[in-house]
DNA sequence: CTGAAAGCGCTTACAG
DNA sequence: CTGAAAGCGCTTACAG
């Protein structure tokens, strides 16, 4: 059975392409087509179950209806949980999103920018590495709406949406203080993304804010692309060799090698032990105790995300950059 | 500035669009192109950063190096991992993937084959839900590979990859008759696809191999797209009504489910009390105590559905169809 | 009220 | 060894 075109279905009416086109597109009215025409040829596109290669709409007009969507890994559960909202939100007004995980690798993010660039997508959501700067300029000189989420890039002048990292760091450590403790500790990754400074920055200010001195020897920085058991080694040498009462993590895989570890040495959370952890994660709750955490507003930043890329599209002019920085949620559970 | 186009290649080259085209998809020597000439437009195209559009490629040539994933929901860790390993294979073989989740949707599925199907997508994999057979038989006498993953249609005559959900139901039961346990329970969705369907054969035919009565009154089927506090509560009468001493759960989520209910009416799991789930999580191991689970080899999975895709792709005639069972392996902890 | 025709950027059969 | 030209399936400016 060969797929149908729109010559078919302009023999098939005894009219030309162009008024079926019309029809199509909604500008028939526009374009006065005549009632009968018109429910004429709708009739014949809804029996012979036609429909509009997008490919050849796409070549024809430049654009395609399609986003692209750049993360980091699509099995970390913040970015699924992101992507399924961000895909709903999209595909309920018109467009689909297409996704692809950079792995955090500077590379593989540059070809996925030029394979959705050749794909002709109409907009990009990226959660950026540092490394890329020039490649997403290059977008934005093309008049290409672009918008940063969860991490921002300072040389980049464009959209942005994210979680207050740093105020939400920030609330974690005093939160810490309020309870007494004194010997805070910092687990997060060596990744150099704003969102990870920002949340070391945070823990920093808290402490000398209450007059807590920082010391290096409480924060380790967990390479990136290690192994777990690499991850967990190190963590264990930390809450064992030091005399800690409490930990942030800053991020939840981080965490739950943490607690790992704690199951491990059988350190257990309570009141001479307190842990806090970066982004929810379904383990927290479940365990006992259970986890206090800094959950981000995925829903508001998917929201968010989604209404700038729209307004942007059907925006003749160009838009104002906004910066949107949305307040994280501590929830303490115990 | 203008995105550069074949001609602009050409006319800088001094040759003409067919020679090029020649050298950008390697047909260069089959053409028997001098070596001056491919040099000469090589160095070109490298300078000057060209792309080929592949939204015209696609168009002229009716493939798009592109797979459409269909699954259920990407914000599922299983559906997460296995989507980021068949990307990751796909990608390295030169494919991308697309991917949309149907939210257990007959029509949002349809509508997403409809959609990959005019984007010309390549071929298709999908976690099918019923009601689609229709649907995907076009695309078959359309010779579009089709693979079905995670779960089998039985009216559609195409490749599947997938774990043994009765083996691995039934081991489970097994496992806990020989803890010397008697009034097991299956807690399962009402989801009518093979999968599940194959769990609950499993759990039952185990029983009755082993001599125990099958009741009605130890199985609750959960449905699907219910609030998660109505899926507590339905668990939590389950477990308190009933005297029980052992539980499957059939998928993750309604295993972190009960879970919950444990905490809540501070049921433990132990030597009087035994669980098992279906389809690991974090959550799992982390658990005090850690829970047992069935683990479907999802690395097995992908690389086989991606090998059958491949195959199928490169293949002129039509191969033959593939079922690909693979076992699942029960983890006992403790 | 409607249509013929150009053109989006490629690939490829054919010709020389 | 290389090129002119048709055609993939649309959209849209222009003409009538």
């Amino acid at each position: 059975m060969k797929t149908l075109s729109i010559k078919d279905i302009a023999v098939q009416a005894n009219v030309s392409i162009t008024t079926v086109s019309f029809i199509i597109n909604g500008k028939a009215k526009e374009k006065s087509i005549s009632e009968a025409v018109i429910e004429k040829v709708e009739k014949i596109i809804e029996e012979s179950g036609y429909k509009p290669n997008q490919i050849a709409r796409s070549l024809r007009t430049g654009n395609s209806n399609i986003i692209g969507l750049i993360i980091e890994d699509i099995s970390n559960s913040f970015f699924s949980r992101i992507a399924r909202l961000i895909e709903d939100k999209a595909y309920k007004r018109g467009y689909k999103i297409i996704y692809s995980s950079t792995e955090n690798s500077v590379d593989k993010a540059k070809e996925l920018i030029n394979m959705f660039k050749s794909r002709k997508v109409d907009a990009y959501i990226i959660s950026p590495i540092k490394g890329i700067e020039e490649d997403i300029n290059m977008l934005l000189t093309d008049n290409k709406p672009v918008i940063l989420f969860d991490r921002n890039l300072p040389n980049v002048d464009t959209n942005y949406v994210g979680a207050d990292h740093f105020n939400a760091s920030y609330q974690s450590i005093e939160s810490f203080i309020k309870q007494g403790k004194k010997n805070i500790a910092l687990v997060t990754t060596d990744i150099d993304v704003q969102q990870i400074t920002e949340r070391y920055d945070g823990y920093k200010k808290a402490l000398e804010d209450n007059g807590i001195t920082y010391s290096d020897d409480l924060v380790v920085k967990i390479h990136f692309n290690q192994e777990e058991a690499e991850t967990i080694s190190q963590i264990k040498t930390l809450l064992e060799s030091k005399k800690i009462d409490a930990v942030l993590f800053a991020t939840n895989y981080l965490a739950i090698s943490g607690l790992k570890v704690l199951k491990q040495i059988n350190k257990k959370i309570g009141d001479e032990f307190a842990v806090i952890a970066y982004d929810d994660h379904e383990a927290f709750e479940l365990h006992t105790p259970s986890i206090s955490t800094v959950q981000q507003p995925l829903e508001e930043i998917a929201e968010t995300v989604i209404k700038l890329i729209l307004s942007q599209l059907s925006s003749k002019t160009k838009l104002e950059n906004q910066q949107v920085i949305i307040p994280a949620k501590l929830i303490i559970r115990d």
